[in-house]
DNA sequence: GTTCTAGAAC
DNA sequence: GTTCTAGAAC
């Protein structure tokens, strides 16, 4: 039987070094970040609050439950994942770089309905290259574009908005979101439909070696540039910006 | 959240 | 015949 509350469990302990190495990723007094144990992207870390005074277990449980615990509690509790989750972001793309020597983009978000018990945020890469990522709800529940996943900076602007459009974002009704899950497959960055998961995923991994290669060709250059100035630039060596400049600005005078 | 698998889709 | 999806799990 699958264990729906594991992270809770986690959530609660009191000493998260016990927690073994193959989980718990880092803490701090008040997070835990442990590696998604069916990651969905080459890199994949969930930050949970730990439970502490003032916030009940009950309130951490998900999204919805924080938001309804009080508008400033809820937004102080995320403000503060999203610090400690924002260092996680930094250590992924250092270890990117070491890796695959350049980085790509990593997001940060909540699933809008959770599957899980005790509130996760997620840190994700974008590439979502992975053997774990096995079918369309999984693939849209990480869609940056579809609805479902909430972006950290989504969920945090909604703080600074007037109290209806709060109370209206902060519903998270299961019957708007749940059907997000059923769309048809689209690639996120092109945007073309997708026939099924198989083809998806093929389609995200060429992306993702395609973004590589000309991330690489593109330090390339520029190691070459800081070799050998002259030949890099080309045979002309201009003195100052190209004569084109203002016209890439988009300004019009 | 996953695994398993019947039957739809190809 | 094989691949793929989607719903049940006692």
């Amino acid at each position: 039987m699958p264990n729906l509350t594991i992270l809770r469990t986690y959530a609660l302990k009191s000493s998260p070094t016990e927690l073994p190495s193959s989980v718990l990723f880092q803490h701090t007094e008040r997070s835990l970040t442990i590696f998604d144990a069916y990651p969905k992207a080459m890199f994949h870390f969930l930050v949970l609050p730990r439970v502490t005074p003032p916030f009940t277990v009950a309130e951490l449980s998900n999204l919805k439950a924080l938001f309804k615990s009080g508008r400033e509690r809820a937004k102080s509790l995320i403000e503060m994942l999203g610090q400690d989750a924002r260092q996680i972001q930094k250590m992924v793309e250092e270890e990117m770089v070491k890796r695959y020597g350049s980085k790509w983009d990593v997001w940060l978000g909540f699933h809008a309905v959770p599957s899980m018990e005790h509130l996760h945020l997620h840190v994700i890469s974008s590439d979502l290259v992975s053997q774990a990522l096995k079918n369309k709800k999984h693939y849209n529940s990480f869609h940056p574009k579809l609805g479902f996943f909430l972006h950290l900076n989504d969920v945090l602007s909604w703080f600074e908005s007037d109290q209806s459009y709060y109370d209206m974002k902060t519903q998270l009704k299961k019957e708007e979101y749940e059907p997000l899950l059923k769309q048809d497959l689209v690639c996120w960055e092109c945007d073309r439909p997708m026939k099924n998961i198989p083809t998806l995923k093929g389609h995200l991994k060429e992306k993702w070696e395609e973004r590589m290669k000309k991330e690489k060709s593109r330090f390339d250059k520029k190691r070459k540039r800081a070799i050998d100035p002259e030949e890099a630039a080309g045979i002309e060596q201009p003195s100052s910006e190209p004569s084109n400049k203002r016209a890439d600005t988009g300004d019009t005078l």
